[in-house]
DNA sequence: GATTGGCACTCGGCGCGGGCAAGTGCCAGC
DNA sequence: GCTGGCACTTGCCCGCGCCGAGTGCCAATC
């Protein structure tokens, strides 16, 4: 893009907005007839093979419409499209919707749906992240005899809970007594620094029950450490059955990946998007085969959490992106 | 199906058969070459006319072959097919991978996918159903200064949480001794038998706890309530697309319905199948627009809760419902 | 030098028609 | 009751030719 013809850059944009809407390969006429553009066909052929020269367009054959290339989505979203504020009525929907959700899971629930519905692609909704996040408490329960439910819940209101086996059980009072111990030594700390204050726990107790006691406070040192087990919310699977036809012809492969948690995950990291920015991520930048014709956009919410929709690379950016930033924001807002 | 002509019954299973594994119309001549009748294709012509007469298969159009219809595969099931035992690799797959999940979340997580892989259709699971579940323990924990986290334990394992804002709160302390009174009332008892204990619980309060007390005794029971929110896992999604060529022209209602927990859960209440009794339900009988074309395979497990396989009407019954048992067993064994 | 109108050329898509193959129903014979 | 044979039906495939949308190039114009 060095050459920053700005009627190149409109015609690109032009383009864009034609195939998204069509689906067809945009010809230079048919350009023209939905588009104010000033010039005659003759100059838009010459544009056309311009930018097909820089690699944004090309044509499937001669004698076809020319289709956006990857590079070309990419030039449209970071030089052409622009934010649009959304409707009032989809405010309004926003927000009556995600107003009286009691739970974070709920509010995340209808989160993802109402993206979904706005934006007609998958969306997906990363769990709270709990990295920066204090431990609020945590509670042991004896489940039989020699299973005992650690659970842990930090200040984001997270519940994670984990059963684990315990080779040398103790009475029920010394899990009652150990979970208090556990509470003054770990409340209010961070998941990531749990490890020495546990482990000076243990050598301050009596020899006999330090063995069940390193055990609960292994699988608490797993619990606090699985954040990759973070989960993923999907919805509008539905969606990508809908603009299958060009998009994917095979289904399959987009459905394996949408249940494989961790390619999503890595997707979701691979964004380093802060609250309210929003990332787009096209075809091959996704680095995934299943993924080469598709396109993210992705924002921040929260504290350092991610929420995304996932459609064709052929989309509507524009909605796209305004919707996801508004949400990530209204999110925000009522995470507090 | 009054006239119970065994060479009859013989024609159908091999139409339903070669169906499934062709996905063509069979006719008389390649049912011949397929298997061992010991009669012409005269009289198999003559036989599928009757079963024709009998709408058990039905032509997609004069001079094309035979296609089972809903009631065909019906009679296939209940009166052609037998369970396999399944294979030795598929029996020691089922044991190894679901012997060392700790969690009942992970066993169910890896129950559905290993389901769907054996079976390649669409599998599903419900979380163990909590209805004749005793409770186990009752847990509070303070969140916020108006927010109060509801955690309900049942033997199962399961564990429901709930945060619930409190419009009369109290110290900490409270909170702690009215957990330890709760858990004296009402453990051990059935969650649909939590009211009346609860109401005599916050009686016997000195009058100024009792607006809190109610409060979390409320909680409690709306939690315990719950038991329309039993979650689904799905595994295998992509499957479908698989079969999408003519099961479903359409894939899209067909996503939409596997989001829709409602209808999975009608699906499942409406089964009856105690557990290992495996269940089968084809097309109409699903009683859903989307699913006409679908059939399911299920069977109950641990305590009234059931798994299930959705795929396509022509699916291989006998494969599904041998794989379906098969789990539903291994599954209810290792809960214990 | 950029823009424009004109023109010849290219191809993919679509509709049409014939041949092919698979399958059926019926009938006479065993 | 079963079987072999035969005439008939019909969807699918393939090749053909037309049409239209679109392009690239070129000479003329501003």
């Amino acid at each position: 893009m060095r050459d920053t013809d700005a009627r190149k850059l409109q015609i690109l944009g032009a383009i864009v907005e034609d195939y998204v809407s069509t689906r067809e390969p945009v010809g230079s006429k048919s350009l023209l007839d939905r588009h104010e553009l000033g010039v005659s066909a003759a100059t838009v052929r010459n544009d056309m093979s311009s930018l097909e020269e820089e690699g944004l367009i090309h044509q499937p054959h001669t004698s076809a419409g020319r289709i956006p290339t990857d590079k070309g989505y990419r030039a449209f979203v970071d030089h052409v499209a622009t934010v649009k504020p959304l409707s009032a009525p989809e405010r309004r929907a926003i927000r009556t919707l995600l107003e009286d959700a009691g739970d974070v899971e709920e509010l995340l629930g209808r989160t993802v749906r109402l993206m979904a519905q706005l934006t007609q692609q998958v969306a997906m909704v990363q769990y709270p992240a709990r990295r920066q996040a204090r431990i609020r408490h945590v509670e042991l329960v004896k489940v039989a005899d020699s299973l005992l439910l650690v659970v842990l819940i930090t200040e984001s209101g997270r519940v994670d809970q984990r059963t684990v086996p315990v080779l040398s059980p103790r009475p029920t009072e010394f899990y009652a007594d150990l979970r208090d111990q556990l509470n003054r030594a770990v409340s209010g700390r961070e998941v990531t620094d749990l490890q020495r204050p546990l482990t000076d726990l243990c050598e301050t107790l009596p020899l006999v029950d330090r063995a069940a006691a390193t055990e609960v406070a292994e699988a608490l040192a797993a619990l606090a450490a699985t954040r990759a087990e973070d989960r993923i919310m999907l919805a509008g699977t539905s969606n990508i059955a809908r603009s299958a036809q060009d998009f994917a012809r095979d289904v399959e492969p987009l459905l394996d990946v949408l249940e494989e948690q961790l390619v999503l995950m890595r997707l979701f990291t691979e964004m380093h998007a802060s609250p309210g920015a929003v990332e787009v991520r096209i075809g091959s930048e996704l680095r995934d085969q299943a993924l080469h014709q598709a396109a993210l956009v992705g924002a921040g919410y929260g504290a350092g959490s991610h929420l995304a929709i996932l459609g064709p690379s052929r989309m509507d950016y524009v909605a796209g992106i305004s919707t996801v930033q508004a949400i990530a924001r209204y999110v925000s807002r009522y995470l507090e």
